[in-house]
RNA sequence: AGAGUGGGCCGGGUGGCCGCUGGUGUGGGUGUUUUCACCCCACUGGAGGAAAGUCCGGGCUCCAUUAAGCAAGACGCCGGGUAACGCCCGGCGGGGGUAACCCCAGGGACAGUGCCACAGAAAGCAAACCGCCGGACAGCAGGCUUCCGGUAAGGGUGAAAGGGUGCGGUAAGAGCGCACCGCGUUUCUCCGGUAACGGAGACGGCAUGGUAAACCCCGUCUGGAGCAAGACCAAAUAGGGAAACGUUUCAGGGCUGCUCGCCCAGUUUCCGGGUAGGUCGCAUGAGGUGUCUGGUAACAGGCAUCCCAGAUGAAUGGUCACCAAUCGGCCUCUUUUGGCUGAGAACAGAACCCGGCUUACAGGCCCACUCUUUUU
RNA sequence: CGGGGUGUAGCGCAGUCUGGUAGCGCAUCGGUUUUGGGAACCGAGGGCCGGAGGUUCGAAUCCUCUCACCCCGA
């Protein structure tokens, strides 16, 4: 499994929680963090190379239009700023109801804020 | 020109950069090897008219099953279309609109049962409160009161009071008789129509109130579950079955106190069920487009041509620039117009697949028809 | 994918099966009582019964469609 480094930020399979039993692991007991339109769950999981993503948006962030524009954001964010993380980060982000009515660049800032704490600042 | 009716169509476009996902590749890399997994590269596909709600009908799969019946539910004018339908098309009847046109669960109420509040004398085999008319007895001045009988024209109640109008008739009245209108068809005949039904005539002579989206009767239809169907592969842990070991050394319990033997337990190997997980099902189909033929139409058939999403913690996106319809604000102007600036869509996301129905929807285009006004 | 329930006054609920008067508690307003307030007592206002259509003389109630919310099962 290598790493490519490249200019362009990608955001393959491997990238992603797939299966229900990571979502329960990273979403138990740990490092939690809150927005008004987000929950973050994260987990250091030292036998991967890269960070992967999951996340849960339920049925009350709106209808289907609205569940997969919210997805898409969460997405996009993590992808631009993957390079910047710690290999070893595994982070499930769960979307609150307010999400569904919030503009795409409010949530951007909000992921921002958000993530702070876990990107790497020499590469700020 | 204005107002309106019916039907059909579209559902932003172009380009740059960064991404996601299916397919193809004697392509490249990593995992010890691989037809497997992951990553990269190139080429090429990638949401809708409703994909929605899940209200009907099918295909498909498994289970059950002789047929039929019972129960339950749905449907219900006639004819046709269809794989099927509660859908569609064409008629009929009823209702609405000046009209184009629209709406209707539209079988049966002499098979039976129930209900019809309040009001009213009376609400269901009709009956008689106030009246109207006749007769009788008694009282008193007329006429009234009481009793008996005949009536349903008039009054009043109600959604509904057992045909309507007129003439005759009568003590007063009444389909009691007649004329016209209406009603009946489970009374008959004729004509048109495949039929629903329509038209005409005879007959009946007001009998037959409403409600079946009250129970019900009649006819027709329906076996159950649903792709998380179903088929296959199959980790860890626990448990099940079978075989072998138990010679030597330490080795548990039971059949007996001991030996042998047997059983349980133990160790090893194998087997089957099966969870997590994975693969298939999984997109060539009642398919689309064009054209011809039949049919008023729904639709059917022939020929040609095309392959057009397949995700599974769930793809089809983000960002930038330009253009476009439209809308808002400001300025100029009597208005038209012109300029600047801002917004720049709406409803909404495939999840096994089709046929319908219903609901949501910014804005725009096309066709046919109706009414009104003006001009010729 | 399949199944069920709820919507009635500002809030929480009856009434729907079996059609005809919409009611209860809290809250609100006015009055009595009190030096004043609370409590108590007396009285009043407030609803097109989620929406649309239909059946019926008449619909919160029956039927059809629809909207929103909630809860189960696989």
């Amino acid at each position: 499994m290598k790493r490519n480094n490249k200019e362009g930020a990608l955001f393959p399979k491997c990238a992603r929680l797939l299966a229900s039993a990571d979502y329960r692991r990273v979403t138990g007991p740990g490092r939690k963090g809150v927005s008004p339109h987000f929950l973050l769950f994260v987990r250091f999981e030292p036998a991967i190379h890269e960070p992967r993503l999951g996340m849960t948006v339920s049925r009350k962030v709106g209808n289907a239009v609205v569940r997969n524009r919210v997805k898409r954001v969460i997405r996009e964010f993590f992808r631009l700023n993957r390079v910047r993380f710690d290999p070893s980060l595994e982070c499930v982000v769960i979307s609150r109801p307010r999400a569904g009515r919030t503009a795409n660049t409010v949530l951007t800032q909000s992921l921002t804020q958000l993530f702070l704490p876990y990107g790497s600042p020499k590469s700020e």
